[in-house]
DNA sequence: GCGACAG
DNA sequence: ATCTTGTCGC
């Protein structure tokens, strides 16, 4: 469904920490932040990543707006860089995007389990990803990376990410009590409020939204069946 | 130097 | 993320 082939592997397979921080310097330059027509979407996909060994298992469920599930696809692909705070694209990305073309259902935007423009580098996972397909994407990440923000205290209660500049990056929401909030930014065409807007569409009960709880299901019933 | 630190 | 059982609280 998206041609791989023709994507400059030099920006998910950096040789070094210091070339990989390049690159998400360069590519934050190109994400582009504003509205996406949340009531046009059809398909969203949702992505985790469980490991085996030296070996990472993707996981991409697809629902339409009923919350159905439309396809789920899965890949397995040896890990090559180790996990750096700031750099889990360069771990993560690998997979998920050889499972991404093996997608038969193109998704109108897909939800990350990690950070969109709310990093250190404005470019976490979902913002990576969605430079290098071009496709929209939201990062919902189960803990805090850069920003700052307080603490929703009721259910369904929001509160703005801020950078050092005070400019809005992002949304900590409570999707369920008793539990910490989720951080919600933007990764590539969409904005924060389009993000939190259609997260809150897709929580059914539980923390994660459920594109990403379908995700994480699967990729761990893969773990099981492989160990 | 000290604290923070997605999965 | 992963190693792991029961258990306290909503």
């Amino acid at each position: 469904m998206f041609d791989i082939d023709k994507l400059d592997l030099e920006l998910l397979f950096p040789k070094d920490v210091h070339s990989a921080i390049e690159i998400q310097r360069e590519l934050s330059g190109i994400v582009k932040i504003h509205p996406l027509q949340t009531e046009r979407i059809e398909y969203i996909s949702g992505v985790d990543v469980s490991y085996s060994g030296n070996f990472a298992l993707s996981v991409i469920v697809t629902l339409d707006t009923t919350m159905n599930i439309v396809e789920i696809v899965s890949e397995r692909v040896k890990v090559e860089f180790p996990y750096i705070s700031g750099l889990l694209a360069f771990r993560e990305a690998p997979a998920i995007i050889k499972c991404l073309e093996k997608v038969l259902v193109k998704p109108d935007i897909i939800i990350f389990d990690g950070q969109g423009i709310a990093h250190p580098r404005g470019l976490g996972i979902a913002s990576h990803v969605g430079v290098l397909l071009d496709i929209p994407t939201i990062g919902v990440a189960k803990s805090r990376l850069y920003g700052t923000c307080k603490k929703p205290k009721q259910v369904g209660e929001s509160e703005p990410i801020l950078d050092e500049k005070g400019n809005l990056i992002g949304y900590s929401y409570l999707s369920k009590k008793s539990t910490n909030p989720l951080y919600i930014s933007p990764g590539h065409l969409c904005d924060p409020a389009s993000a939190l807007s259609l997260v809150k569409q897709l929580i059914n009960g539980y923390k994660l939204p459920e594109p990403t709880r379908l995700a994480h299901l699967y990729t761990q019933k893969l773990k099981a069946e492989l160990d």
